[in-house]
DNA sequence: ATGATAGGTGACTAAAAGGTCACATGTCAA
DNA sequence: TTGACATGTGACCTTTTAGTCACCTATCAT
């Protein structure tokens, strides 16, 4: 399997704010730079770079409307990432296990 | 959910030699320091600092076993990385088009 | 015991990444 | 058309990270 931009995603992933990025993207799509900067405790200029960094990591797409420009969060690289160390054998128990722990802490 | 060490995982994974780590204790499970470094362009203490920062995030775990120290991997973070951004809901068709996208790259 | 082997620590240097700003372009609304 | 708004670029500084080395401890085999 080919694995072109791998280290862009993974690279992309690693910061704080990108992930914070994407939560608010998994969370409503189509988005505009203002309002996503208005949310975090930066300026402008730091939002706009990390959103580069996503889009080029192909995390996030992105379209023109007037002079907005709304983005979209794209799940495919993340599923790679999931293929990459986790065989189908092991999903089930991962994932059980992983249930497991939830449920765990929600009664907690 | 808590997410406690979710950084050092992202992190963890931002570098291409840790990953090279991973790939090959998803190949192979125990293998010692020596050993994977016999296989990097790197000095042994380059791998200490990289396995070091794998087993913080939780994605190696090692045991000592006379003056050797074996190193496993451990898939759950992975797994926990894809269920922050792709839901159940989702996940199948994200499944459905990767594995089509695969099948399409093996017959060409 | 002693030489060889496996692993560990702290300091150091060079490269990469995060964040801000001055400045600039394109679009909307009155 | 003109002022406000949304986004974009390049240079710059600071912090973080990758990698190496001198030096050290623990274990094995003879």
């Amino acid at each position: 399997m080919v694995r072109m931009d791998d280290d862009l995603v993974f690279k992309a992933l690693a910061d704080p704010t990108r992930r914070l990025l994407l939560d608010r993207l998994f969370e409503r799509d189509g988005r505009t730079l203002t309002e996503l900067e208005s949310q975090l405790e930066m300026t402008r200029f730091g939002v706009m770079k990390h959103l580069k960094v996503l889009a080029q990591a192909g995390l996030v797409v992105s379209r023109k409307q007037g002079r907005e420009k709304l983005h979209f969060l794209n799940p495919v690289p993340i599923r790679q990432i999931h293929d990459r160390w986790i065989d189908k054998y092991r999903e089930r128990e991962v994932s059980a296990l992983l249930d497991l722990k939830t449920s765990l802490e929600d009664t907690a």
